[in-house]
DNA sequence: GAGATCACG
DNA sequence: ACGTACGTGATCTCT
């Protein structure tokens, strides 16, 4: 049989530290510790299948300890509150998991640990320790293993220690690490040892004597090695640290004699509270969890929500018949309905409340109903059916797919979902039952599944499954509504968010035409060169070898070749772009592998990866995702039409096959320096307004500035670097960063800063107010009321709070900008629309804007362009937008 | 599934 | 003393 003893301390610190996201529940309570260490529990119970389980804790230092030395743990650093907090609910955690813990007053973790593992080898267990505490080494015996863990790079590692694998690292046994402590000490344990011997010395002597007691036997003149005496200094030290060492050798034993009740029988592995861990998992948002323990709700009484209950009954038809439907239609004229669409369009729910009565819903089955397409165009497109959704943009694009114009919709609880918690990542119904109810929905799996309501099929659980989601929109209408007002977000909701959907939807119905022949031409032409830049990689090279492996390229640049590392990444030799550009010149093999990658990128990604998707009329249709970007911005996937190349000569080309078709041309228009500018209007910077205002380059007049030269004594050089500082300050710029990215030294970057700052002292104000803002009220908010929320602040780990603080000082200017383009892109749409103009937006990058529209509207849709996009904000500094027109995206992009 | 790399604003 | 810019997505390798 065989018991794993947890050293709970050790490992959840560990996990504290190692899981560097800032995990923590909607009310702010920090979780990372807690869900860390179920994680390592969880390989460590894969890898070792344990019989019996426990974990043990500390509970603070033993008194005998502070008898025999004063300073013991006396300044070791408390818990930091983060952790503490946490440490209460790991231990509900493991008691709702049925896994023992123990814990003694006066006694630490490992004297506990060494307690149990002799208790057990009494009984004839074999025990594993599980710590990353190396004092417990000295608990290894044949029937006793440590694995010891150990974080990197939030990579959670363990190494197994038996006597074997001990004695082949340190030379001694197991035991002796005591006596090798009593002799080098160990600051984080406080323990002395002895002063002036370091690991070093300590490991020699102990290889040759085994024990302080036959080291100091053997003086005063001891052997370092056999026949090599120890120096002179050695001696000394030893001599007048003898009490020292005999003190910390206590100090360091682990004792065995806990007053504990120990039966390995009582640590047999049992199964989960089902129940106790749901609410536990529940309360603490680990709703991944709760479905890898096959958790489920509690039986009976389920929680109530804001507004009474979702286990209320709901009256549902099938619809089946016209004169129901039109029926329904009427009814529902000037009334708020909740509707639950399938993404094919083959079901469609609506659930509404009838004032006298309780919740009623209507489903209609494509399938099942003669008249559907024509319910779905009275339903879809009437402006007086108020329709609540979830996931507006998708639907609007399905209806357009169907023909039908979409119309009357006033509430969306996805995007409202996203508005509220941007950085949440995914706004699943049934998570936001969970959110904002704390009641477990049905999966929306339930009723999505191929065949869920085909012939062979129980239509029961999906039904229920459709109308429990359904009235769950219902609900979060009005909890989330209330919250977006709360908040003050209700106009950047109801204004800006809402009708985007609409307009992002016709945007990718619309789509964008690529030229498909020469396209796959520019796809061979990059295959010919792509050969000859791998054959010419091989002959340098000597062998073949997979150049798009970094690890193979990292042998055969650094190993083979001998070009000296520049950077090391966490598994092995950085081969990246920046790393190739300091070898230039060292080796010709180094241009043709930035070719290659250049080469391979525009064939896989973009010849290849393009060619797969564009459609049969020839245009290729993205999808803009409204809910994950934690600034407010949009993405663009399946295919990115966002990362389209540019930058060099083969971009350019790139570029060029996407074009406008026959008789139409392409308006582009883009934002010039937006962020900057929005930068200077919300620091209210007088000489950064001024600068913007006076219609020069911003670059130049920043480093006429900064440099202290008239603008034309600027040089490129010093544009560059203005231009660099400029950027960076928009980001949350350090020093070091600077200086690598404009390669000077940290202090010349520090000096360029200073004087910047000098010159735009109401840049620097705000960035201190702006953090001092979000570390007071938690959160950042865009000039239109777009809220960001950053925890990290209050991180006690360094890295993550200076991460919090770039992020406070970008998010509102990023942020500012996606709201801005957002607007024009709503009131762009409405008067190409009021004009009945045949201009339709294709794309939005950010900053620009995309139209396709007949040859003879090109200059009236630039103008109107170029005019909504300016007047989306009046500003101390006015938005600028420039725009091109041309056949294709490289001709009309400036 | 994670990591490295690189495309964009 | 720390470790080093904000926001994305696609592709490839390797475990």
């Amino acid at each position: 049989m065989k018991l794993m003893v947890l050293d709970g301390n050790s490992i959840v610190n560990r996990a504290f530290y190692g899981v560097s996201q800032n995990l923590t529940t909607r009310d702010g309570q920090p979780t990372n510790a807690i869900f860390g260490f179920l994680n390592i529990l969880n390989k460590l119970l894969e890898e070792e299948k344990p019989d019996a389980l426990c974990v043990t804790f500390d509970r603070k230092a033993p008194t005998f300890r502070h008898l025999a030395y004063e300073g013991y743990k006396a300044q070791r650093k408390g818990m930091p509150e983060e952790l503490a907090s946490q440490m209460p609910i790991l231990k509900d955690v493991l008691s709702a998991m049925n896994i023992p813990t123990y814990e003694l007053d006066g006694w630490e973790a490992d004297d506990l640990i060494g307690t149990i593992s002799v208790k057990d080898t009494a009984a004839g267990w074999d025990t594993v320790i599980v710590t990353g505490d190396k004092d417990s080494l000295q608990l290894v015996t044949d029937t006793t293993t440590v694995k010891l863990v150990s974080t990197r790079m939030g990579q959670t590692t363990t190494r197994d220690m038996t006597p074997d694998s001990f004695r082949a690292e340190y030379g001694f046994d197991p035991i002796h690490i005591i006596d090798l402590k009593a002799l080098m000490g160990d600051s984080s344990d406080n323990i002395p040892g002895v002063k002036g011997v370091g690991e070093k010395t300590a490991m020699a002597l102990i290889q040759r004597y085994g024990t302080v007691d036959a080291l100091y036997d053997a003086m005063p003149a001891p052997e370092m090695e056999p026949g090599v005496p120890a120096k002179p200094g050695v001696v000394k030290k030893l001599a007048e640290g003898q009490g020292d060492a005999r003190m910390s050798y206590d100090l360091a034993t682990i004792r065995t004699d806990a007053p504990i009740d120990f039966n390995p029988e009582e640590n047999l592995r049992r199964g989960v509270d089902n129940t106790r861990l749901y609410e536990l998992f529940l309360r603490l948002e680990f709703s991944k969890l709760i479905d890898k323990y096959h958790l489920t709700a509690p039986q009976g009484e389920g929680e109530a929500r804001e507004e009474g209950s979702f286990e209320g009954t709901c009256t549902s038809e099938v619809v089946t018949d016209g004169a129901r439907v039109r029926e329904l239609l009427e009814l529902w004229q000037g009334r708020e309905v909740n509707v639950l669409a399938l993404p094919g369009m083959d079901l469609v729910c609506v659930e509404w409340s009838p004032s006298d009565s309780e919740g009623r819903a209507a489903l209609f089955f494509a399938d099942r109903l003669e008249v559907y397409n024509e319910f779905l165009k009275s339903f879809f497109g009437s402006v007086q059916i108020k329709k609540v959704t979830h996931g507006l943009k998708g639907l609007c694009r399905a209806l357009l797919a169907e023909g039908i114009e979409p119309a009357g919709f006033v509430f969306d609880t996805e995007v409202a979902a996203y508005l509220l918690a941007p950085t949440d990542g995914s706004y699943e119904l049934e998570k936001l039952g969970l959110t904002y109810y704390n009641h477990q929905f049905a999966k929306a799996q339930d009723y999505l599944a191929e065949g869920a309501f085909g012939p062979l099929a129980d239509p029961i659980a999906p039904m229920a499954a459709v109308l429990s989601h359904c009235a769950l929109i219902g609900a979060l209408r009005d909890t989330l509504s209330k919250r977006l007002c709360e908040l003050g977000m209700d106009k950047l909701y109801r204004e800006i968010e809402l009708p985007l959907c609409t307009v992002l939807a016709e945007m990718e119905h619309e789509g964008f035409l690529v030229d498909r022949g020469a396209l796959a031409a520019f796809g061979q032409m990059l295959t010919q060169r792509i050969d000859k830049a791998q054959t010419a990689i091989y002959g340098l090279a000597g062998e073949q070898f997979n150049i798009n492996s970094t690890q193979q390229l990292g042998g055969i640049l650094f190993d083979k070749l001998g070009l000296p590392p520049v950077k090391k990444t966490k598994t092995g030799y950085s081969t990246n772009a920046e790393v190739l550009e300091k070898l230039r010149g060292q080796h010709p093999i180094v241009d043709e592998i930035l070719d290659y990658r250049q080469l391979t990128k525009l064939k896989s990604t973009y010849a290849d990866g393009l060619g797969k998707v564009i459609m049969p009329d020839g245009r290729i249709r993205t999808t803009f995702q409204n809910t994950v970007t934690a600034t407010g911005r949009l993405s663009s996937v399946e295919p990115n039409l966002q990362n389209i190349p540019v930058r060099t000569e083969l971009g350019a080309q790139l570029r060029k096959m996407f074009v406008a078709p026959a008789g139409k041309v392409l308006v582009d228009a883009d934002y010039s320096q937006i962020e900057l500018r929005l930068l200077a209007c919300m620091a209210n910077d007088k000489a950064m307004i001024d600068g913007f205002n006076s219609g020069e380059d911003i670059h130049t007049i920043t480093a006429s500035q900064v440099f202290g030269v008239p603008q034309d004594g600027v040089t490129p050089l010093m544009r560059r670097s203005a231009k660099a500082v400029n950027f960076g300050i928009v980001y949350g710029i350090s020093p070091f960063s600077l200086s690598q990215d404009i390669k000077v030294s940290v202090a010349e970057a520090k000096e360029y800063m200073d004087r910047y700052f000098a010159h735009y002292a109401g840049v620097r104000t705000y960035m201190d107010a702006v953090v001092e803002q979000a570390k007071r009220e938690g959160y950042v908010a865009t000039l239109f009321g777009r809220r960001r929320w950053v925890p990290e602040l209050k991180s006690s780990n360094f890295n993550m709070r200076s991460f919090g603080e770039r992020v406070a000082l970008n998010a509102p200017i990023q942020g500012t900008a996606a709201d801005i383009i957002k607007l024009a892109m709503i009131r762009v749409r409405d008067r190409l629309k009021a004009e009945g103009l045949e201009g339709r937006l294709v794309l939005q990058v950010h900053d620009e804007l995309i139209v396709e529209c007949p040859e003879h509207e090109a200059d009236i849709v630039s103008g109107l362009v170029e005019e909504e996009m300016r007047a989306v904000a009046q500003l101390p500094v006015s938005l600028q937008a420039d725009t091109h027109a041309g056949k294709s995206w490289a001709d009309a992009h400036g």
